[in-house]
DNA sequence: CTAAATAGGACCGGAAGTGTCTGATTTAGG
DNA sequence: CCTAAATCAGACACTTCCGGTCCTATTTAG
């Protein structure tokens, strides 16, 4: 539960990869698969609707591509997650319309709401910038890294 | 996305149920099903879960039911989900094993881990006893409750 | 003994997530 | 002008998981 989809998590990650190219060129949707070993054609999904939503300027033809609209700066992780996953949230009696027969039935809502607020603020928090340069290699040394999972959180 | 399964919400409901009932004996999976008009079968093996990892104890037999096995100002939202929903998160990359094939690929991980462990704070942070009380009727006369969807957030 | 409950398994239908394919349109470069 | 490399757009298949039900034990108060 409250897992990113993979969607979004490629999404961040191409933002990424174009923050981090420095001349103002268009990339690819094939370069970045193949940067990271993405699905093409997903990712090229991802990336038209991240252009359509204003995040990313596309250009096609040959040599086209995509490239940040913003400085990376002005991009936060919330509204990358959101145009791609789509508004949904917390509790499902939030968002399915009329899923609480009785308002009174669901008294945890309001709770939630300030729980699924501060996820957003979180979210809100954090930049595209931010993702960019954590130094790649710093696990230190007691961290699994490889193919083998990490299982914190929950 | 981000979106708490039914299962963690009706697990919530229960407990609140619980938490606000003051005499200590046991209550059946049926009355809170009735109560907050959620399937009976499905509360039940919710329950059954939340028994099994020692939030709830259980009676059988006729009579039988439910109780908390500790008070509710000391049982998180953080566990609750966590037994009923399991312990995947956030990135996919993170809960599946073996999912990000190089280690270099995938390196929004780090950022993401961090909000993740916020998360876990932040639910960490709510206990059963701040569910309970939140005055059930204090809608501003703005806010619609009815049916009426109220798609916060994202 | 019986009825009410928990305990636990199998199962199913639908939705959503993940990914592929096909086709149309733009466009730089030879 | 033609071709190849792109974006754009829609449809579709596959798989997994969520939500929910059903059935069958097993416990246990009265």
């Amino acid at each position: 539960m409250l897992r990113l989809t993979k969607k979004a998590d490629y999404g961040l990650m191409a933002l990424k990869y174009l923050a981090e190219q420095t001349n103002g060129s268009a990339h690819s949707a094939k370069d970045i698969a193949e940067a990271y070993h993405i699905p093409q054609q997903l990712l090229a999904k991802i990336l038209q609707t991240l252009a359509k939503s204003g995040i990313l300027v596309s250009h096609a033809g040959t040599n086209g591509g995509y490239a940040l609209s913003r400085p990376s700066t002005e991009i936060t992780a919330f509204e990358v997650i959101r145009e791609i996953d789509g508004p949904l949230f917390i509790t499902s009696c939030i968002t399915i319309h009329g899923a609480c027969d009785l308002t009174s039935t669901c008294t945890i809502k309001e709770p939630l709401r300030k729980v699924n607020d501060s996820i957003k603020d979180l979210l809100s928090g954090i930049r595209i910038a931010d993702l960019v340069e954590p130094g790649e290699v710093e696990h230190p040394s007691g961290t699994p890294v490889g193919g083998g999972l990490v299982t914190i959180a929950l």
